[in-house]
DNA sequence: TATGAATGAGCGTTCATTCAT
DNA sequence: GATGAATGAACGCTCATTCAT
């Protein structure tokens, strides 16, 4: 009975699977505004209201989205972040693990980044990223090994050029080109733009 | 009767302007997706086909809205891209430019950039500003004031740090925190993150 | 004071010619769907509201129509009827003043007949003209003119092959073609189709 | 399985006949300008909505209409032009054909060319059917059956005479009364409608 | 559990008509 | 009379959700 129970739930999860990933097909195909129960039924080749075995309602599917795509992206970082390590190599670290889940995961980005969803999910991401990133920075300016700004600003800085990586993977750019991006930024971000810095300009 | 005629114009133009703002108070209440033209009219205090005397559809009035938004910010900006000002000097100039607008245009910017709107105005924001930086990294190169790096990742950078700022407003940010990051933004953009190269982790 | 009421209404009944020849322009435009009044009262260069003064309602302004492009069909017809020739001769005399009203009325015929008013100007027109034909076959049968056969199903005929002359005006056809058409009718109607009775399929 | 999926097809089909029902009724009510989705679906009993299960939209549903009504009515005219008859042989058979068509769809003749659909129906018919019947005529002359006319001309000449047969349907006539048109528009057909040629008229 | 027809509120849009100016 | 903004019911259509089978 329990056994048949554990073997149940199992299946059950299976199943929001295999309706996640017809769904995902379905954005793909018909854009996020024409995510219809119907049509994400008729993928999985279920009746329309069988969805509703599985999925209290859309919101609740999106919800299921939405997780499945963010959690796999946290876990390393936070995992990053946990470790003993400077905080510029912190910072390599996510970058690179930033990188990994966006080559991997590049079909549900463009999915999701490109289409609106993004708003949503990046309400939800960023609050959460920038709390990470804001104490790498501060363990830096404590460490010394990073300039002392204002950790949360440099926290942000940060999190837009990460952001542009995503932007990137939804606009369908090659791994090379995303590979060059992230050298690029770690590089920029370690030595700044300028060739000198008595080439800045001066505040006007 | 030419008077008459231009004062209707106006009147159509107040007009205008006053389901604007209904709309965006019904955005701020309902979500970009609750945007009926059914609420913007009973906001107004209409009725739902009076709308339609003024914009020529939902999607004019949409383009109303992003006009209303957008041009403004890149007119100065494309204005200062034209000068025979040095890169860096473009960088910061834009960057205040950006700010003067953020903090100006700050209700219409947490109305969309917080929305889902964001999704939409950023698709068609970004190739545009995108190609404005990647064209003053070039320069920056070419003169010798910028380190020679792959210009269109530079301009992506500074993009996303400049996303941020937008961010900020949406949070709701005071005007001189805003100050603070664009100062942040524009020292580490010249020097930097790192306290000195040396600290730099070695890629793995 | 009479004299000023006189003139009102003058101005009033050419008010009403503008209006439609606005709203016959405007069908041609936009076709009979597209017939709405805020379109005609533009092409007048009136307001919308100022229609309502000239005319009760759209139904007056599309009973106004009708009566215009029927009036001046039934009128020569009518007299043809009236008059002390013999049954064919009425026939033929009919038949060229439809012809002439055809040509004459060639926009407004394309407009109706080509339309889906065609219905409803036939609806009332055919009773009006069957009479009239019927009449004129009962007259031919009684001074042994024409074959005695039911009047009624002659004058049927008959007007289904007017009604063919009207088919070919809304088609666009040149006059020569309308001509020739009239001609074989009248020689067709007369001689019959086959070339002798003989060559009559027997009835199965 | 599959005969459960058979069985839905039937239900399907007969579900979409009942709509049509329900349809032309709605039509006999309110004319066809007032047949609406709505409406339509009241009076099957239905929810709107749930005509979209059945037909793609309005137009497919009148689409299936004019199927109804016109495709039975061609298929055996066209037979008959393509045997080996004598021209005056297929015209007959062709009225008697279309005689049969008018007596067993009497109601929905009643509904359609009654109504303002017949603008509609008889635009698409007529080309359709005159290119038939002038390919008759033109074989008739052909094999020097029927009096060289122009045989475009003639055949409008019979389709005009086709067309009252069904008027006389949306009138509402018994059989006999059809049947008595059929034959005095066969005799008048051949015959012509003068006692005799030196009857006709001089053309003034 | 699976089904899929039925639901019905909601959408964007049109347009004949009214009425304060 | 003329105006034209306002009206509001009606339209075709969509789709998340329910429920009898």
């Amino acid at each position: 009975m329990r056994l048949s129970k554990a073997r149940k739930e199992c299946v059950t999860a299976m199943m929001r699977d295999t309706i996640f990933e017809a769904a995902s097909s379905v954005v793909d195909k018909h854009g996020t505004a024409g995510l219809t129960m119907d049509r994400v039924a008729s993928t999985v080749g279920l009746a329309t209201g069988s969805l509703y075995n599985y999925f209290d309602g859309k919101s609740d599917l999106l919800q299921f989205f939405y997780t499945r795509l963010v959690e796999p992206f946290f876990q390393p970082i936070e995992e990053i972040a946990r470790t003993e390590l400077s905080a510029p190599q912190k910072l390599e670290r996510i970058l690179h693990a930033a990188w990994e889940h966006a080559v991997k995961y590049k079909g549900l980005i463009r999915l999701f980044v490109a289409g609106d969803q993004r708003a949503a999910i990046r309400r939800d991401t960023r609050p959460r990223l920038l709390r990470i990133l804001t104490a790498i920075f501060k363990q830096g300016i404590r460490e010394g090994t990073l300039v002392p700004r204002n950790p949360a600003h440099m926290g942000r800085m940060f999190h837009g050029c990460l952001s542009e990586l995503f932007d990137l993977v939804a606009e369908g750019a090659r791994n090379d080109e995303l590979n060059e991006y992230v050298a690029v930024l770690i590089d920029a971000t370690i030595k700044g733009f300028s060739i000198r810095p008595e080439n800045a300009p001066e505040s006007n």
